[in-house]
RNA sequence: UGUCCGAUGGUGUAACGGUAGCACUGCAGAUUUUGGUUCUGCCUGUCAAGGUUCGAAUCCUUGUCGGACAACCA
């Protein structure tokens, strides 16, 4: 048989490359995040490539933690990562920590300074800086660059064991002020500290840079290729250089970068996220507005439709901003499968059936979703009185509105035909009921005369109803992308002051025993997901997407 | 007048010297007890100029444009 040949990405192709050169008999690849934020959407683009790695070449994959600054890093965070790598769907294969390899560092940062390669730096961090100069201009040597081996020694140790003050002194790595590559102008591997570390405890007060600790992580831990994004592209001499230093054996995971993901309406550093979180423009990490995985987990994304989206939107070296609707895509084409369907009125208006008996109740079969026969069916209740969509109804209706209007008839969704025969207004003018005369030969909706209704609607039945709050999502941000800004703006002059909408809606009973997480489709008008501010008196939910809508585009355009 | 990286429809991504394909979007139509789904068709692309070659998106040269790099952040 014919294997479909599926295309490889750039960074598959490289490793298939290794497996067949021998060069790797099988490989390892590693999710390195720092615990200082939750995940986001972005990220999820990263463990899906890193983890899918494992997968296609039967590997290995770790998670690591990056926590060499004590200052920003906390538990939560650790532990909403690891619950979000689970809830996609990975596994990995060992959880290790930086913070693992402290000893080993240290050990190696006596050597280097040993070796005279490393030095002790007195001077202040703007001098630093300053001497950094810019990538244009040759570097400025330290006054310390040539201190002798003891004492960089001493005053090294003098550092670990807590008798200088932060910022007082740094450990450098003495390699070429000149080089065109900033990060090779002597770079810092160690800063003091004094904090106590979440796993190290007190046992520090001098802690790595991430330039110092990350080269040698990927390479104690065997990883084959080393994935990230493609701002580490200059960093790459300098971990090689590291390595040089402690390895002569030339064996080096090797560091591939790729394109991180942008999405439009949206921001995705952490630093931006985290200011959302904290200047209260969202109502957590979890808001179901933010691209986070706990947002989007929130907002009823489920880990199928991201990780389609990860497969779909691929691997490259270019910058790419994709399109949020391809997300939305995703989900609907996930959920369409497997959401029940319901019906729900968002903005009701009551109908009343005047030739319907009063008093009396009938049950209704439904379909609980057409696109999948072992979901079965329910019973929906009708009455003389129901609610409709407020908008299904128009006075003065252009030919193409295949809704209720004045004389016309339409198809209750799964109940009977009904023909509008009057309207009750207030003194404002405003429609507060319509009347209407049903066919009870259309029992199901069925046309026994085979007669032809254009237009389906979806109602409930006044008297079993219930009430629920539906929150309505829009983009966070007004601005396709709200990082290309002028230079007196902020991404903050786009939050979009209508991003949530809390409506209360009139829901069929059936949904009373709705649990949180559940979702369904609200037949006509989105993808729905209980959320987890629903106690038993009221149910909250999530549009987690609305449906495509053909209508709007045709009434926008006449 | 630094170093590094990149450039294929509106958005992404394939094609590895041999017919520019796929997905999303958009448009048109069919089906439909959701104006949903499904199905069919269509529009739109190799940054530019030279060169190598029977043949170039692909190789070479030059240019243009975009991005990254100057934290005791990661």
């Amino acid at each position: 048989m014919e294997e479909k040949k599926e295309a490889l990405n750039f960074i598959e192709q490289i490793i298939t490359n290794d497996l067949a050169s021998g060069k790797h008999k099988s490989i390892i690849t590693r999710f390195p995040p720092e615990p200082n934020g939750y995940l986001h959407i972005g990220h999820a683009k990263s463990i899906c490539l890193n983890f899918g790695l494992k997968e296609t070449f039967n590997g290995k994959t770790n998670l690591r933690f990056d926590d060499t600054n004590p200052s920003k890093e906390e538990l939560e965070y650790v532990n909403s990562i690891i619950e979000d790598v689970h809830w996609l769907g990975f596994e990995y294969d060992n959880l290790f920590y930086a913070s693992d390899y402290f000893d080993q560092l240290y050990e190696w940062a006596i050597m280097l300074i040993k070796d005279g390669k490393a030095y002790v730096d007195e001077q202040t961090p703007q001098d630093i800086s300053l001497q950094r100069t810019n990538p244009t201009t040759p570097g400025i040597e330290s006054p310390y660059r040539n201190r002798s081996v003891e004492e960089n020694l001493r005053l090294f140790e003098e550092m670990r064991a807590g008798k200088h003050d932060e910022g007082s002194m740094v450990l450098r790595a003495k390699i070429d002020m000149n080089s065109p590559n900033m990060h090779m102008r002597d770079p810092v591997m160690y800063r003091i500290m004094k904090q106590s570390h979440d796993r190290a405890g007190d046992k520090w007060c001098i802690y790595p840079m991430y330039d110092y600790a990350h080269g040698q992580s990927d390479y104690i831990e065997g990883i084959t290729h080393s994935i990230c994004t493609l701002e580490f592209e200059v960093h790459r001499p300098l971990y090689d250089w590291f390595l040089d230093q402690i390895d002569t054996s030339g064996k080096r995971p090797r560091q591939i970068e790729f394109a991180r993901l942008n999405l439009s309406y949206t921001v995705m550093s952490k630093r931006k996220l985290l200011e959302l979180v904290k200047g209260n423009y969202v109502k957590g990490w979890d808001d179901p507005r933010m691209p986070t995985i706990s947002g989007l987990r929130r907002r009823g994304y489920t880990p199928e439709s991201i990780r389609n989206f990860a497969d779909r939107i691929g691997v490259a070296k270019r910058e790419n901003i994709i399109d949020v609707g391809l997300l939305e895509f995703f989900i609907r084409e996930d959920l369409n499968k497997k959401a029940n369907r319901v019906m729900a009125v968002l903005d009701p208006i009551k109908v009343v059936i005047t030739n319907y008996p009063e008093g009396k109740t009938e049950m209704l079969e439904a379909q609980n979703n057409p696109e999948d026969e072992t979901a079965g069916t329910r019973n929906l209740s009708f009455s003389r009185e129901i609610f409709i969509e407020r908008d299904d109804f128009m006075e003065d209706a252009p030919s193409k509105f295949f809704r209720l209007k004045p004389g016309g008839e339409v198809r209750l969704r799964y109940a009977y035909f009904i023909k509008c025969e009057s309207v009750v207004k207030d003194k404002d003018g405003n429609i507060t009921e319509i009347h209407c005369t049903y066919d009870p030969e259309s029992k199901g909706g069925k046309s026994p005369d085979g007669r032809k209704v254009k237009g389906t609607i979806h109602w409930v039945d006044s008297k079993t109803c219930i009430d629920a709050e539906l929150r309505l999502y829009d983009r966070l941000f007004t601005k396709e992308n709200p990082d290309d800004l002028e230079e007196d703006e902020t991404y903050l002059d786009y939050l979009n002051p209508d991003s949530l909408q809390i409506i209360s809606a009139k829901l069929e009973k059936h949904l009373e025993n709705a649990e949180i997480g559940n979702k369904f489709q609200f037949e006509r008008k989105g993808y729905f997901c209980v959320d987890k501010d629903s106690s038993h008196k009221k149910l909250v939910f999530n549009r987690i997407v609305d449906l495509k809508d053909s209508w709007s585009k045709i009434s926008k355009n006449g």
